[in-house]
DNA sequence: TCACAGGACGAACATTGTTCGTAGCAGCGA
DNA sequence: TCGCTGCTACGAACAATGTTCGTCCTGTGA
């Protein structure tokens, strides 16, 4: 149980890679958890969460992979870090309002999205543990705000808060490994999959009638889905008597 | 691409370990998927599914790692097998019925979450590849089956299917998560979150009102209401117009 | 200038998934 | 019954990973 919610209160956290003189430093190094968050966060755009490790991360440092211990707990704290500055990447908005709060909503699980799928392999890593960090924090004060303006009961807030973001977090992650899945075989795999399904034995009449429904939306189509229900019924559920 | 999908219809796959003659085989095994398999549900159940290796398992046959490599491509497929085989002790319903269809789909939904929480982290490996074994496939014909005699339209029940799985999956996964943590760690963490987000600075107000609505409810009530929120979401979108 | 404390880091350890090569068993034809 | 052939069990090893130990350097205060 470390200090870690002392020094947080910095924006200057991304700057990418000071060029102190030259790619030789004959000096001794001065390591810190921002330098060692910025090797790993370029280790993970550039060959994806999986690659993220204490070695890579360390010969980004130009160094070896002792050296990061001394100011990272271990792998896991170094990766809570890594999706806490994902999160941060998203903008909240300014004000919540009680016309366009379903509005407001759509657009941050669709920001939230958007920033976990533009750093790979990293939804996994967020899905993992529960959201601690600082901008975590800042995206759950305003979803709460939005959902409060919108007119839910305390409760239905409190556990709509954690609903959307499992929803996000886990279709980010599911959109991912699809997408990795994909990249691997290039064949065209939705229709192979049609294809299967349409071709089962007939114990499974409806996975065969609805073969095009199940394997052809898209990602996104499937995530709007999941959107609209849960927005619909997180809205019904809120403005009834009480949850 | 092996025969994956053949050699499936067979329903003895879960005798537990007929003890041949005595802990001395002297005789060379025959070794097979289903003892594989076999064995790694001992390990699962007996030390989680983080101690499902190659070793463990292989130990457990009384074997040594490289003899399961001629049975199973790798331990992805060997995972995949695992969840497969947990699905397999979920119940689905005989017929579907037009008049109780949210109950019996409530009741899948439970009845998944059930067998996914009796094997302590195999929920992890169940979110990690879209389900494909036989066992999935019968669930999902059955959850498709209740849906679509629910009155959805078959566009609505393609993509419900798929987002209730995913619900239901990471909630699990979420839920056992935490249960680990808690067992690591024996002191009351709800409480301790409480108290940390009821502490924080004025520049979350939310949080700090809603700490107790967010850090109280039990993995139980978050999954009912999560339950509560997609049933209700769905039937809403699917009887509207169309999706 | 000098001693000290903190930290950078080389080397190593344990654990993992996976592969190689060997050797032994099973089944089959004669 | 005997010998051959092909499949396969398996010991050993390899590469990659997270993590720790002990050493030595370096920046800093007196």
């Amino acid at each position: 149980m470390t200090d870690r919610t002392r020094s947080r209160d910095r924006d200057d956290v991304g700057l990418p890679d000071p060029p102190w003189r030259s790619p030789r430093r004959p000096l001794r190094r001065r390591i810190t958890r921002e330098g060692i968050v910025d090797a790993a966060a370029v280790v993970l755009d550039r060959d994806g969460a999986d690659a993220v490790t204490a070695r890579a991360v360390a010969e980004q440092m130009g160094t070896g992979p002792a050296s990061l211990y001394a100011h990272v707990d271990g792998k896991n704290e170094l990766l809570e870090l890594l999706v806490d500055r994902v999160i941060g990447e998203m903008a909240v908005p300014e004000e919540a309002s009680a016309e366009r709060w379903t509005d407001q909503l759509r657009q941050m699980c669709h920001d939230t999205r958007t920033v976990l799928l533009a750093h790979p392999g990293i939804a996994k890593v967020a899905l993992a543990g529960p959201p601690s960090g600082p901008n975590a924090l800042r995206r759950t004060e305003s979803l709460l705000g939005v959902l409060r303006t919108g007119g839910l009961s305390d409760q239905v807030a409190g556990l709509a808060v954690d609903l959307l973001s499992l929803f996000v977090v886990s279709s980010a992650y599911e959109a991912d490994v699809r997408r990795s899945a994909v990249a691997a075989s290039e064949t065209d795999w939705p229709a192979k999959l049609e294809g299967y399904f349409a071709a089962l034995p007939p114990h499974y009449p409806n996975i065969i009638d609805l073969a095009a429904e199940l394997t052809r939306p898209s990602e996104v189509e499937r995530f709007e889905f999941g959107l609209d229900v849960l927005i619909g019924g997180i809205r019904a559920l809120g403005h009834s008597a009480d949850g």
